[in-house]
DNA sequence: AAACTTATTGACTAAAGAGTCAACAGCGGA
DNA sequence: TCCGCTGTTGACTCTTTAGTCAATAAGTTT
């Protein structure tokens, strides 16, 4: 007894975003194509009509989350600020912060990135993400070390952008490993004691 | 037909061993009892003899990987170092190194931590192994901000201690997506530009 | 050497979950 | 109003893998 039909490429979405629901909540690995039809309100064989099988449906909402990313969106303000390094530092530390608001889908990022290792599809999807990322802080990255070339001595642009996309990738992780405890404002003190604090002794009192 | 019997623990080892070799090759996702079992020479049956279920077996094998661990041995010469910022990174630089060597290890907490998100107590365990690793940097931490209080003003120990550790974890993250493109050298410079360059003027030539 | 204990086996069961398919309902066009 | 197309269903099959268990061999004790 066939329920209502749903216009055109409706369900492909309702069944994605059942999946994505679905998905944080009981992890990757416990993501069931029949949990997703229920969480869609549909039946378990409507999902194998839309998608081939459980790897193309899981593929294709990869590819959703990629599509609504998240990273390395820098903001037109930023891009404003006078110095190099004071952008850099900017857009790492507009990362991090929106790194806690997204906990669900970062963490569904590292499953994928488990699951990538036998399937190198998705393997390559998330190298690919990984590597935009990286190319995004690039220029910035390069900007920073013209801007003062004699302390960035054989450092290339493609080494800090490596750095600091590993910094931010070793947030990620904290955070997801541990919400509770990852302080925010603690990291990013640090970080600026780091690499920003005596370059600017007018500004200690901030 | 019953083969011929092992003396006392060394089963277990041998089992334990043989599930790293499995866990290594098909990750820990793809890692069956029974071939775990083929790896040991043995049959499947022996397998829950020695442990009640297969998470138990996981359990041990992670035990076991964490006991044969890895992070945050400090070595002996280190302590030597005079300056506490050279100590510091120098724990640092040798952890680093120390990662690609263990990718296989690494690999493998990284599927446990994706476990862990539905076994508490996995999740337990390797956020206990993650604190031990923070704690084990925070007196070198503290040394290094009570050496140069003024730089690090408002930086707390352990905020420092948490930024190197995720600034670790984040390299290790690098090598398991992409190790043909982790540049140790690399990575290591552009830290030491970013901490340390500039204040051993003398040291630039190095 | 008999009795007993314990490690070991392989064939079995059970459960879960992916994927199939024949039937069927809604809807547009002849 | 009948036809045909396509979205939709639920019950079914198939496969995989964890876990069980009675039988049995290797040692150990007496």
């Amino acid at each position: 007894m066939p329920g209502p039909r749903a216009p055109e490429e409706q369900r492909r979405k309702e069944i994605l975003r059942a999946a994505f629901t679905v998905a944080s909540r009981e992890r990757l690995t416990g993501c069931k194509v029949s949990d997703v039809a229920k969480e869609a309100g549909v039946s378990k064989g409507l999902i194998f009509f839309y998608f081939d099988n459980k790897d193309t449906l899981l593929v294709s909402l990869l590819e959703w989350l990629l599509h609504r990313t998240i990273l390395a969106r820098v903001d037109e303000e930023i891009l404003q600020l006078e110095s190099p390094r004071e952008r850099f530092l900017a857009v790492l530390r507009k990362d991090i912060e929106r790194l806690p608001a997204q906990r669900e889908t970062v963490e569904l990022f590292f499953d994928y990135w488990v699951m990538g290792t036998r399937h190198p599809d998705i393997q390559r999807m998330i190298r690919g993400a990984l590597d935009r990322y990286r190319d995004a802080l690039r220029p910035l990255a390069e900007a920073v070390i013209e801007a003062e070339p004699a302390r960035y001595e054989d450092v290339t642009a493609d080494g800090l952008a490596a750095v600091a996309a590993g910094f931010i990738e070793g947030c990620a992780l904290q955070i997801v490993m541990d919400p509770g405890r990852f302080e925010v404002e603690a990291y990013l003190t640090s970080l600026h004691a780091l690499v920003v604090r005596h370059y600017r002794p007018d500004d200690v009192t901030s």
